[in-house]
DNA sequence: AAAAGTACGCACATTGAAGTAACTACCCGA
DNA sequence: TCGGGTAGTTACTTCAATGTGCGTACTTTT
């Protein structure tokens, strides 16, 4: 359905609104749900559950849930797969950056 | 209103369902709209046109028109700008490419 | 004379991504 | 017991992107 342009499957991944925010901010590390929240500020609960539940589907987000019977606790992290396309990130992020005018 | 993760404004080119592709075709030098349209087929008219104006104002696409009171032609190519996105293209293809599995 | 190519514009319909608002269910500290 | 924190789910709505189908105007080819 999609062609056969491979840079597809990258803009898959980082493309829509809130993927590159949701990548950027779980480039430094794992975090949990409310963390990405408070780091995303304006994106919904249920928006970013949905963006974090297509993108583990995707492969490029792991959930690991360290809840015990006492805490609720989820941690989100990026996949080797998702590491793989920082170079593109930090190219786009370059790009941006010498566009800052206007 | 968007935040301030540069990587917005490269998205917001390469972003969408056509503008990689649009993006793609172009990179190898100026076309005729016909030709772009060859090149995607599955396209319409309008959301090419939609597309191109939208790169056009974006400053990423130049319109040139060589028509003659004979003959309509119009081409359109890169601006210097958009070119500055290649190396960002290439690391989104070759990321895509090793990810063919599936 | 008719068909097909070039490059559109316009009105409208559809779709899918995103947003809103409420609810669940459990725990903790004051 | 009241407010706040954890991590969600469900139902519904809205809106921008995309698609469909038509018309325009002028050309060359058959």
């Amino acid at each position: 359905m999609t062609t056969s342009f491979p840079v597809n499957r990258a803009l898959e991944i980082i493309g829509g609104k809130w993927r590159p925010q949701v990548y950027c901010t779980l480039q430094d590390g794992p975090l949990r749900f409310s963390d990405i929240q408070r780091a995303i500020p304006d994106v919904s609960r249920k928006v970013l559950t949905d963006q974090l539940r297509e993108l583990e589907q995707l492969g490029m987000v792991r959930r690991v849930d360290y809840s015990t019977e006492k805490h609720l606790h989820v941690e989100y992290s990026l996949t080797e797969d998702a590491l793989g396309l920082q170079p593109a990130m930090n190219a786009l992020c370059s790009w941006g950056e010498c566009h800052d005018n206007k």
